[in-house]
DNA sequence: GCAAAAGTGTTATCCCTACACCCATGA
DNA sequence: TCATGGGTGTAGGGATAACACTTTTGC
């Protein structure tokens, strides 16, 4: 079975630089390519739009095939389309970007990639296609965002104590950030609430622990 | 002659928001489309992507072809991509906002759309697909990019006064600001020279007149 | 008691805002 | 001389930035 046009069209792809936070690091999801060309090099996450299909559903529908990562923030990046981008063909593909909290991924689940794996981003691998570049955008977006939007919540798990948010901007800024200004700034959003509940974590005081008011939100600030 | 392929492909569109400002009024750039669907409705220009077109260069020259408009400020705003956003086939419409100062456009050279013409964006007609959606996105994030970026000036003719600018930001952002402070504001930009000419412009003290440094960057700011 | 991170206020600075009068011109 | 928009400075308030010590815990 084949579709037949009277004008060449391009196939449209969605691809999705997923971001979380692990091992104190902003780390980025990457599978990789069984199949010509770049076999073997790794790739965002993404396939062929299906002609029935929204956008974002791809993006999402992809990412759970691949990858068995489900639940994220999704956020629509930008499109790229130059023309020799594919070797195979004519290929637009609508970036999106995501986030996710280290504790709600379980990449095992559901994979029908090849293999799907986290790489710290000062550590990517050769990647396919102009992956790279749509990184690139993506981590500046991503960034930007934290001055303006609670974005990075998005990035914490269902609780967490202000050190750990505070280490979160500092990776997403990449500045240091005084502690105490920190505190004020964020507390003063009102959109935090104690749990009630204290962090031992070492040898030293413990930490009262924080959840989000309105975990699903982003909210835009300032 | 027709394309095959083996998989159903849609059909890739890029549609621009071009805006201008005349007669103290920010105005749009409609035409009115001569075929079904949506026959006389006026709609964004744009049009289908060539198979080894650009989408930056696809936007240009749909402008181009369709209005004569040329040589603006031209920036890629959103991917629309509804699957019943096109009664004809699938069409994924990567959409741009564009800014042209009054005085570059010439609207009746090299059209050949039926009708071109611009209108304010409080009267705006009937509108084709979804594009009084995309209006109102590329609107906002033109609003926004005032209180972040320079793009107002690229709405500016090559010589302006303070007042004129003011004018212009007023506009975009649907509030009155102070002449003081936005002078103070604007100079200490520093993007902005005096070309030692004076506008007379009524019955009233002229006017300095100044011109953009840098007249083809936007700038990020603050 | 020592090491390590948690937690906590005050002061100085900067930027933004508010605000009113004189100037140059044409009629 | 009058009407009209052009042009100018200062003071107050609010937000941001700088900065250091005490607390609580595990070992």
């Amino acid at each position: 079975m084949t579709f037949e046009y009277q004008y060449p069209h391009p196939a449209v792809t969605t691809d999705v630089a997923v971001f979380t936070l692990l091992d104190q690091q902003l780390q980025l999801l990457l599978i990789r390519r069984g199949e010509e060309p770049y076999k073997g090099h790794w790739a965002l996450p993404g396939g062929f739009l299906e002609i029935d299909e929204d956008l974002d559903s791809c993006a999402k529908r992809e990412l759970k095939e691949e990858t068995g990562v489900d639940d994220l923030y999704l956020e629509q990046l930008y499109t790229f389309g130059r023309p020799d981008r594919d070797p195979r063909e004519r290929v637009i593909s609508v970036t999106y970007y995501a986030l996710v909290p280290a504790d709600k991924l379980n990449l095992s689940a559901g994979s029908d990639a090849a293999e799907a794996s986290w790489f710290p981003l000062q550590a990517l691998p050769d990647l396919a296609f102009d992956h790279a570049e749509i990184i690139l955008l993506a981590r500046e977006r991503l960034a930007a965002k934290t001055h303006y939007s609670t974005i990075a919540f998005q990035l914490m798990p269902e609780t967490f104590t202000l050190s750990e948010l505070q280490t979160v901007y500092e990776i997403l800024r990449n500045e240091k950030l005084d502690k105490r200004n920190f505190r004020k700034w964020v507390l003063s959003l009102q959109l935090l609430e104690e749990t009630g509940g204290k962090r031992r974590n070492g040898n030293h005081r413990p930490a009262k622990i924080y959840r989000l008011t309105d975990p699903d939100r982003v909210h835009i600030i300032r």
